[in-house]
RNA sequence: GGCCGAAUGGUGGAAUGGUAGACACGAGGGACUUAAAAUCCCUUGGCCAUUAGGCUGUGUGGGUUCGAGUCCCACUUCGGCUACCA
């Protein structure tokens, strides 16, 4: 028998379909593994050889850990709402949904065709009702629940509520969008909108106006982390600054939170690092400065407290509130006229803009260390969204502070000893302070540490100020003005936003005519007939983001029917939390701060039973594309081979990789590729065209992708899986690169060959040699150690070198080659299970338990010393194994070549080290 | 600007501080074959040498060590993420 992949390949998948081999269920008597993947959003496009790199990565692990005897949990599902399905309805009329199941349909036949051990009976698409439906449970929780910060943790509102109705605002500790101060009385004496609107302040899914990125071109509010540079991550259309109305998560009171926990996670640290800057935890201190001839007071939030004697000017944020207040008659023309200016402006422009702008707004601040007056400026380099959007400028010793007061020619005053700032600030955090001696505090001769802490505790005895953490975290903008997605279950009653009850869970999304915002500016929904619900209210007309569906999914794997719960606690308590996550780091900043806070709400609820979601976390590297060139003489119809391209003057043009092997181009292929190269001519080297190569995106337009399914037709699933992994660590980025599959592919030939001879099946139950004992035993170590360590490109290698030695050792023995399939069914698992059967098994190889190595087929009979002389291996002793330390130090003493190397000098020690060397120190 | 990571043959990549370059591709040579494919064997970091063997070698410069690709310091280059974050 040949090995016909196709044939093995199809009727295995068949089979396991068949036997529903990968379906689990909760059981109670083993050990559960939960192994997942960051579930794909299902473009247009298919899947390219990149995107199952982490599947199979975790496939692995996950076949790997059912033969260890664990209860493996490992899942698929679809993050269906997206913006590319809806881009695609706007221009075509067609319903993303259509567009959506078709997709999928798609991937699944691909992903099927690759071998995976996922249960499918647990599928979810995030654009099921049925599943989302506990998107829209977690929003309505979210809604009924405020944040405590003294418990740190989520309450019901109606905790808020009592004490309101008992005390006022008095004694909360809520995590709120501003401060409110109100009586008893005042509540009770609060309309029904009044009462809305302060609690509104306060709930964990709100309402609130706040500063949003605004995409005019895809029509739509973004979150922070879908944007980057001021363009949006889809599309890289601009997005402009705009302040609205809308849905927001208080995701940042749970900053504290996530940034703790990030230390309990196995993920790498440099995802951790990523996280915890974008957190961006802060310490300082929030100071009020007093305007100069009115009673406003303004609060700013600075790191560097110690410096408020060289603060010779404060400025606004274009936005802040405070503008209004404080600027005089004279200046407001000129300061409108500035905020119109940068309101026009993009964000991009913003940002590309390094020009200093500015304007003063006529008003002066007093310094409450110094009592000096100081004035007060307007300009875009302050953010409105970040502290309180005012600060105190330090010229001397911020960079963006000394270059608007170069600019506007306003006074630097160094603080620091010795800190030249005639050409730059002085930036860091170092040195001993001058210049800061006021009426009431001295900080003259401290070192900046000393004077910052001196300060603090001189501000909050004072009452001038407080200590302060702040974060960068921001809450996550949670509405969308799109059709994809997420129907909010909210209506509005005279004007005020109330949930639905959960009963009526799921509210469907409606069928509308065009996908486009109405005439009057309303998001999609605002097309769709009866758009209210049975007593006539109307509906919010805003959908949820990408991020909402995609928050809880791994939850809903656990019980994915459940029609009663997002998850039953009794799946929730045998499952817990995922194990192993598999994928890209492009969701450090998203998904994996989304999902994490979202689990906390869910946990503070104890809806769930572990604060973290994803215990340990794997990013997988991206497959970059390998992009072949042919090079076309100018104006001609000829192309010439690479090696002799720098004879002509020639223009490279990108070619199909598929019809380029090894760099050699098929140029039958070439000429049926495109009819304007049906007449191309070619100049070849030694008979060959040689095409040229570059690393790129793997794009459509570079002609660079490669299709797993093609790879499967031509090589096989096995062959796939294992040229993934032997292509290089799974976190390393890399790319593809279809040379050297063969390799792999010859491996697998091999492998067979040790059991078929044409038709002669060559099994024998011969006692195995020692030598195919050891290298079987070699193998099991390594295999073993290097799947728990996820270093999947050294396990193949040390299979090849298996299967190598032992077809040299014309080894066909049952004992050893039943272990050797074992070992690779997690990788290869058609080819497994069809010589798994063949030597006689009936159940499935992925049940076959884990062979264990013995350490005394791995010892050697005699150990050869390499003997080294200053560092340098000179020659080599043979001593028995087991030879202690003193005899192999006699032994190379003894031996004469030493002689030859000694030359007169003499020894001054003898180390045996671990790694059997024998070194020899000469003085 | 900030943070993180990387740098090893023609290529992808191996090396708990202990014989650098495993394994694979590619290349060269050979066997089998009418031929091709497939398969098998040999060579393959560089330099010198007929061989034996020698020298040299992990981005650069220093350091620690009996011993450094690996640890420390400085630098260079390249990637990734992030950014007027006060």
């Amino acid at each position: 028998m040949e090995y016909n992949h196709k044939d093995i390949e199809k009727r295995w998948q068949q089979r396991w379909k068949d036997d529903s081999t990968y379906q689990v269920k909760v059981d109670r008597e083993k050990p559960k593994f939960y192994v997942l993947d960051m579930f794909p959003y299902p473009s247009g496009a298919g899947l390219h050889v990149g995107h199952p790199l982490g599947y199979i990565a975790s496939d692995i692990f996950a076949r790997y850990k059912r033969q260890r005897g664990f209860n493996v949990l490992h899942p698929m599902g679809y993050d269906a709402y997206g913006l590319p399905a809806e881009q695609y309805a706007i221009q075509t009329g067609q319903h993303p949904e259509k567009t959506t199941t078709e997709n999928i349909a798609r991937y699944r036949s691909q992903l099927d065709r690759i071998g995976f051990c996922y249960d499918w009976s647990r599928e979810i698409r995030t654009c099921d009702p049925g599943y989302y439906k506990w998107t829209q449970w977690a929003f309505i929780e979210m809604f009924n629940h405020y944040y405590d910060t003294a418990l740190q943790k989520a309450q019901p509102v109606e905790k808020l509520v009592e004490n309101f109705e008992a005390r006022g605002s008095q004694g909360i500790n809520a995590a709120e969008s501003k401060h409110l101060n109100f009586t008893a009385d005042e509540w009770k004496a609060m309309s029904e909108k009044e009462k809305s609107d302060v609690l509104m302040n306060y709930r964990i899914a709100y309402l609130g106006n706040s500063m949003v990125n605004w995409c005019p071109k895809l029509g739509t509010v973004l979150a922070n982390d879908e944007v980057s540079e001021g363009v949006s991550v889809r599309g890289g259309y601009p997005v402009e600054q705009k302040v609205m109305y809308q849905w927001c998560l208080r995701v940042s009171a749970y900053a504290p939170r996530l940034l703790d926990d990030l230390d309990t996670l196995q993920w790498s640290e440099s995802i951790k690092e990523t996280q915890r800057n974008w957190i961006g935890r802060s310490e300082g201190a929030e100071m009020q400065f007093r305007i100069d001839g009115s009673d406003v007071e303004m609060t700013i939030f600075t790191t560097r407290a110690d410096t408020v004697f060289g603060v010779t000017f404060m400025v606004l944020a274009p936005e802040s509130k405070y503008v209004d207040l404080i600027t005089t008659d004279g200046q407001r023309a000129a300061v409108e006229a500035y905020r119109e200016e940068v309101k026009r402006k993009t964000e991009r422009e913003r940002l590309m803009d390094k020009k200093v702008s500015g304007v003063f707004t006529g008003a002066y601040a007093i310094n409450p260390l110094s009592g000096k007056k100081i004035p007060v400026w307007v300009s875009d380099y302050v953010l409105a969204g970040y502290g309180t959007g005012a600060i105190m400028a330090v010229p001397a010793h911020d960079s963006r502070d000394y270059a608007f007061a170069r600019h506007f020619d306003l006074p630097v005053v160094p603080l620091i000893e010795g800190a030249d700032v005639s050409q730059e600030s002085f930036d860091a955090k170092e040195g001993r302070m001058i210049n800061s001696e006021g009426p009431e505090l001295n900080l003259n001769g401290l070192e900046v540490k000393e004077a910052i802490a001196r300060t603090k505790k001189f501000i909050e005895e004072k009452g001038i100020g407080r200590v302060k953490v702040n974060y960068r975290l921001r809450d996550a903008i949670f509405s969308r003005q799109r059709y994809w997605g997420e129907p909010f279950p909210v209506y509005y009653k005279d004007g005020v936003p109330h949930v639905l009850p959960l009963e009526s869970l799921p509210l469907q999304l409606p069928e509308i005519d065009k996908y486009l915002p109405t005439e009057t500016g309303e998001p999609p929904l605002g097309r769709a007939k009866n758009w209210a619900t049975t007593e006539g209210y109307p509906l919010e007309l805003n959908t949820m983001p990408g991020f909402a569906g995609s928050s809880a999914y791994y939850l809903r794997y656990m019980d994915p029917r459940n029609e009663d719960a997002l998850v039953s606690p009794e799946a929730n308590n045998y499952w817990r939390q995922v194990d192993l996550y598999v994928g890209g780091t492009e969701h450090a900043t998203g998904h994996l701060i989304y999902s994490r806070f979202w689990n906390k709400f869910l946990y503070d609820l104890g809806k769930v039973c572990e604060p973290e979601p994803f215990r340990k976390l794997v990013n997988q590297g991206m497959i970059q594309g390998r992009s072949n060139f042919v090079y076309r003489i100018k104006d001609t119809n000829t192309f010439v081979s690479a090696g002799l391209r720098k004879q002509y003057d020639t223009t490279p043009i990108h070619v199909d990789v598929n019809i380029v092997s090894n760099d050699i181009l098929d140029t039958d292929r070439f000429r049926a590729w495109r009819p304007e190269y049906a007449t191309a001519e070619f100049i070849l080297e030694e008979g060959k065209y040689i095409c040229g190569w570059a690393v790129e995106k793997m794009s459509k337009s570079m002609f660079n992708v490669v299709n797993p399914d093609d790879i499967v037709e031509r090589y096989g699933a096995d062959t796939l899986r294992l040229y993934e992994m032997f292509l290089g660590p799974v976190e390393a980025s890399k790319p593809w690169d279809t040379n050297g599959i063969d390799g792999v592919n010859r491996f697998l030939r091999k492998l067979w060959s040790l059991f078929w001879k044409g038709d002669t099946f060559l099994v024998t139950d011969d006692e195995p040699s020692p030598e195919a004992l050891k290298s079987i035993h070699k193998l099991i170590k390594k295999v073993t150690q290097d799947i728990e360590a996820f270093s999947y490109n050294t396990s193949v290698a040390a299979f090849m070198i298996c299967v190598n030695e032992l077809a040299a050792a014309k080894c066909h023995s049952r004992s050893v080659l039943t272990p050797l399939v074992t070992l690779l069914a997690p990788f290869a698992p058609h080819i497994s299970e069809e010589l798994w059967h063949q030597l006689g098994n009936d159940t499935t190889v992925n049940d076959a338990p884990w062979p264990e190595w013995d350490e005394k087929y791995l010892v050697e009979s005699s150990v050869k010393y390499p003997v080294s002389f200053n560092g340098k291996v000179r020659y080599t002793i043979e001593v028995p194994a087991g030879t202690d330390k003193d005899a192999v130090q006699a032994a190379a003493l003894a031996d004469p070549a030493a002689a030859r190397w000694l030359d007169g000098k003499t020894i001054r020690k003898v180390i045996v080290v671990p790694s059997k060397i024998v070194n020899i120190v000469l003085s």
